[in-house]
DNA sequence: CAGGATCCACTACGATACTG
DNA sequence: CAGTATCGTAGTGGATCCTG
C-alpha cells in the first residue's frame, strides 16, 4: 500500500483516514445538515428540511441523513404513531466534529469576501 | 432568495459561505493539497505530485491547483527556465485555514475507529 | 409524515497521448 | 518539467411519482 509522507506524519494514502472521512463530508449537505442538527440537537425529518429551505430534494435530504447515520454522527429514533414521526438527534460523535465545522463556517463567512475577490481578479 | 434560520444566525443559502467555500474543499485532492503545501511552504509540481503519491492524475492535480490559486489560497510562480520550474506558495489566506483543516485531520485519525466501527454496525 | 423507487443530467475524475 | 487536449466512465444529485 503506497505511502505518503507529510513531514513526520506518514499518511496511508489508501486508508487516509483524512480522506475516508472528510470525503463524507465533501458532499452537498453533509456538513450543512450537521450544522443544523448540531445547534438544535433534536429534529424531524421536515425541520431539517425547513432549515434547509427546500432547495435540498427529498432522496437528497434521506440520503444525508442516512449516511450520518451510519457514520455514527447522528442517531434515528421512529415513532410507531400515525402519522410517523422519525427524531434525529445528534450523538457525542457528531458533538465532537461541530466544533471544528463550527470553526470552519465562521471562517468561511469571515474570509468569503477576500475569495470572491480572489476568484474575480483570477478571470 | 430563500433564507434558512440556524438558531440566531440566518444563512443565505443560495450565497451560504459554508457552501460557496466549503463546496471547494468538497473535491478529491483540495484538502490534501493544502495540507501538504500548509507544512512544506512551498513545493514545485512534481514535488507535490510525489507527496500525494501518485495516485493523483496530472490533470486532476492541475485542475486542483488552479482552483485553489483562484481561490487564493495558494500562489502559482512561473520561471522562464528550461526546464521550466513552478513553484506554489501558500498565500496568508492558506495559512489562516490551514490550522482547521489540521484539527480537522487529527480529529478524522482520532475518530477514524469509531466511524468504521460504526459503519460495520450499520450494514 | 417520512420516506422508497425510477429515470435522467451533469460533471468530477481517470487514462492516455501530445507539447513548449 | 509542467503542463494541455481529448475521450470515456462512474457516481452524485435532481425531478417526479408512489406508499405505509
Amino acid at each position: 500500500m503506497s505511502k505518503i509522507n507529510i513531514l513526520d506524519s506518514p499518511l496511508d494514502i489508501k486508508n487516509c483516514p483524512v480522506r475516508n472521512v472528510l470525503d463524507r463530508f465533501g458532499d452537498k449537505w453533509s456538513l450543512l445538515v450537521l450544522l443544523i442538527l448540531g445547534k438544535k440537537e433534536t429534529l424531524r425529518f421536515n425541520e431539517i428540511n425547513k432549515e434547509i429551505g427546500s432547495d435540498i430534494s427529498q432522496k437528497m435530504l434521506t440520503v444525508t441523513l442516512r449516511t450520518l447515520e451510519a457514520d455514527g454522527f447522528l442517531k434515528r429514533t421512529m415513532y410507531a404513531e400515525i402519522p410517523p414521526r422519525v427524531e434525529y438527534t445528534i450523538t457525542d460523535l457528531g458533538k465532537s466534529v461541530f466544533p471544528l465545522i463550527d470553526k470552519l463556517e465562521k471562517w468561511a463567512k469571515l474570509n468569503m469576501p477576500a475569495i470572491e475577490k480572489s476568484r474575480k481578479k483570477f478571470k
